[in-house]
DNA sequence: TCTTAAAATGACCGGCCGGTCAGCGACCCG
DNA sequence: CGGGTCGCTGACCGGCCGGTCATTTTAAGA
């Protein structure tokens, strides 16, 4: 009994966090209201807080489940022996993939971005700083090796950052239609080549 | 007289939209209240109302005054005679070179991405769709002139000026203490010619 | 100094939203 | 059937903020 209890208040819970990625997708960061929030699961308002202290925890919830399994994807990804550039190009791989399956997450991603630049504090679970700060050493790594320019790594790696978010932003808006893999190539290859054609004629 | 009460009143209007951008500096967006606005000038808030009609005309004019000039500047690069790879790198360069004279505006730029983004509509001045369209017009061209790789232009574009705003906002946190000239062929050489080193040896 | 029109003010209003809690019904047990 | 537990409810509260407008202040002209 204590575990079925557990599970059906789990599930509750996802339905509550479903509901705001919903709300979210559907009409925006300023839509998301704990009434509406109620409204859309079909529950009274009180409900909701017999889930989740209060408003920022519940955010902060559908954040957590929503990108954690990104960031493990990608940690073990950081963490496994591929060389740097397969590293960089995996990485684009897994970041599209991850969020072509469930594009309603990305919505979530951007909220995060958007909250932790406008409200111009520093967060203590910044996702993307942790992003941009494993790729850092990735690139230092390759520059390392020789197989990288000396280039700043820590920009570098925020442009390489930035540009799968920009491609997946894309695929988002103009319909997606490309397969990801790619768009994921043409990440890699920009980024690791250059736009410019090689002189090889 | 005429002349004079225009001049002055414009001068009310400035002092205004730098309250706007002061505060929204200092204590992130959600601080930009009529009230704290008209405290920051020395005024009260019906006075404001004088000026402007109502809160989203201030904050648009805002925008327009920080993000017009810049605009325009990146607009007459856009209609120059250069090759598409020049304008790439002069774009950089212009880009970096705004918003490092005034580094306060560049909150402007964030705030209107997030609401853009955010908020989920579309909206009718969208400058950042602006720049996208007129970058991927360059990127078309060099592809047909043979320079660039025959790439997604318009994903090309979105990774090229996502990468700009990337590489200044690493200069406005990381304390910008390098060159802005070294940032933007920074840009220039990464996106145009790749990380990977050139096996030039 | 008085007149008067324009400029500035800030108390006030209404709506919104996060959060609370007294109460209600469903269900179980004795 | 009586009583007690518990999940759930939604009316309500308080604070915030955008916007208004009757009133006061300013200043120019006579």
């Amino acid at each position: 009994m204590r575990a079925t209890t557990t599970l059906w208040q789990d599930f509750k819970r996802q339905s509550i966090q479903e509901a705001v990625i919903q709300l979210m997708c559907r009409e925006g960061l300023g839509a998301v209201t704990m009434e509406r929030v109620a409204q859309e699961v079909g529950i009274a308002k009180g409900t909701v807080y017999l889930h989740y202290r209060d408003k920022q925890a519940l955010l902060e919830a559908v954040k957590d489940s929503a990108l954690t399994p990104l960031m493990e994807r990608l940690d073990d990804l950081f963490d496994s022996d591929l060389d740097p550039l397969r590293k960089l190009e995996a990485y684009a791989l897994r970041y599209l993939g991850y969020f072509d399956e469930r594009r309603d997450l990305f919505r979530i991603l951007i909220y995060e971005r958007e909250v932790t630049r406008v409200s111009g504090q520093r967060f203590r679970g910044d996702r993307y700083r942790h992003l941009v700060e494993r790729t850092t050493k990735v690139i230092r790594a390759g520059i390392d090796d020789g197989v990288f320019r000396d280039v700043d790594p820590g920009k570098a790696a925020a442009m390489f950052v930035e540009a799968n978010f920009a491609i997946m932003n894309q695929r988002l808006r103009g319909g997606g239609d490309a397969p990801l893999e790619d768009d994921a190539r043409l990440i890699s290859e920009i980024f690791l080549r250059g736009l410019v054609k090689r002189r090889s004629k």
